[in-house]
DNA sequence: TAATCGTCGATTGTCGACACTTTAATCTTG
DNA sequence: CAAGATTAAAGTGTCGACAATCGACGATTA
């Protein structure tokens, strides 16, 4: 039980936070693709699923709304954010400007605990990658990624990269499996690491460029071809359970 | 009257949207110094000023919340954000890494129409200079950079650059004048946008890293200066009116 | 038959109310 | 008189309700 610092400093994380918790229901619930892009969200049927009322549910729309997962078209509700090859190319577009930044920065701060962060992950994207789990690599694939913000030490870079994150994870989650050899995942980290850890910029931000381009024009490619699919206005559907499936 | 184009595609722009007036007024009253760092928002407070219920207000505060305007303490309410350093370090540096790549692609999309734009953004800024108005000043300078991230076409990064730009007006608005020449200010740009009409990406940063850079030094300087009385707990106030002045 | 208009259900935007928590003000008590 | 306990006031978190609006469907008309 800290002391309770000042009142402003970061967002605190509230015990029983419900507009928190709801927020993270719906960003799950989208980015497991059970919300599919240009499907409406409906406050009503949403808090009648979660028991709740109607105005913790509009606040969390409205905060998933400013982070680019949901689109408010006014009088006519919430729909989750389709993916035109446009947001696709832009997303990247800033998520390679804030990696190579985040990279350099890393690698200034860098130390021999947090190198050993990022070596164990990568170990862990090889064991995953026997898994046969494409969910799972792609988790463990965000959080080595993740771990270069958090040595980077700047808390808006971090909340940045983690919305950018949550959309991309959307897109990767709706497309399926990334790469057809996993381990290839493991493996393209080591050169950025490498270069990390030798820290020279102009390195650093050729290896990310070359890692996240690839993963951008892999990503770009997958979505131009399932264009028609992606982002067709769907039927509202639960949140809480798969959309097509066994249960309901 | 357009056609109303398809649910989803950039946040429609409503006639009377209540949630973004109140957020916008709220901006304001924030980066105009009315609403000084640490200082409560009272809900209901707001919501009796602008004449409207609290679950509007509560929704604008979220957002601006998320945008970093405001800090959260459940249970407690919402705060300004202090301008702690180390928020003012880090929002610059995000600022820095995005405006360098903001002008990368502003000057490869550059077209003379555009440059035409920052060419006279410029001379306006040397108008300006003579207006003896700190405020204005800041103002048409916070319009030349935006025009870049404009040119740089990636809507998700000119919303970032928006966000980031309303919390350094609030820090700038606070201090007060920041260069003691305002022709300093228009002067600065200059080689700035002929780095960017020559289109060699080193030259650009170069030249975004020292103006940017400048800025960043004269802001964290003076808050440093200003440190104790700037953040300091607040008693509430009204949003409408100055807190010290002539009115009310 | 195709297009337009009007009606009706569904959903949003907003409001006032109430319970619970925090904050302050007041009252003890050593 | 100071420190802690007690009480009152203020404010937040959440809810249910109501009017305004939107979209779909069917009736009407050319």
């Amino acid at each position: 039980m800290r002391p309770m610092s000042l009142p402003v400093g970061l967002p605190a994380l509230a015990d029983s936070d419900l507009v928190g918790q709801i927020a993270r229901i719906l960003m799950q619930a989208i980015v497991q693709g059970r919300l599919p892009p240009g499907s409406k969200v409906v406050e009503a049927g949403v808090a009648r699923e979660l028991g709740v009322s109607r105005a913790p549910v509009r606040e969390a729309a409205r905060l998933l709304e400013k982070q680019g997962l949901l689109v408010a078209s006014p009088r006519r509700g919430f729909f989750v954010r389709k993916l035109e090859i446009r947001n696709i190319d832009e997303i990247y577009d800033l998520r390679l400007c804030i990696e190579r930044h985040a990279s350099v920065l890393a690698a200034k701060r860098l130390s021999s605990e947090s190198r050993d962060l990022l070596r164990r992950q990568i170990d862990v994207l090889h064991r995953t990658a026997d898994l046969d789990d494409p969910a799972r690599q792609v988790e463990e694939d965000y959080r080595f990624h993740r771990l270069i913000f958090e040595i980077a030490d700047n808390r808006r870079l971090l909340r940045l990269f983690d919305d950018l994150a949550a959309e991309l994870r959307m897109v990767i989650g709706l497309i399926g499996r990334l790469y057809d050899d996993p381990h290839e995942i493991a493996r393209t980290h080591e050169p950025l690491l490498a270069a990390i850890e030798a820290g020279y910029p102009e390195r650093i931000t050729a290896h990310v460029d070359y890692h996240i381009g690839h993963a951008w024009r892999e990503v770009g490619r997958l979505v131009r071809e399932l264009s028609p699919p992606l982002g067709n206005p769907t039927e509202p559907s639960s949140i809480l359970f798969p959309t097509v499936g066994v249960s309901v």
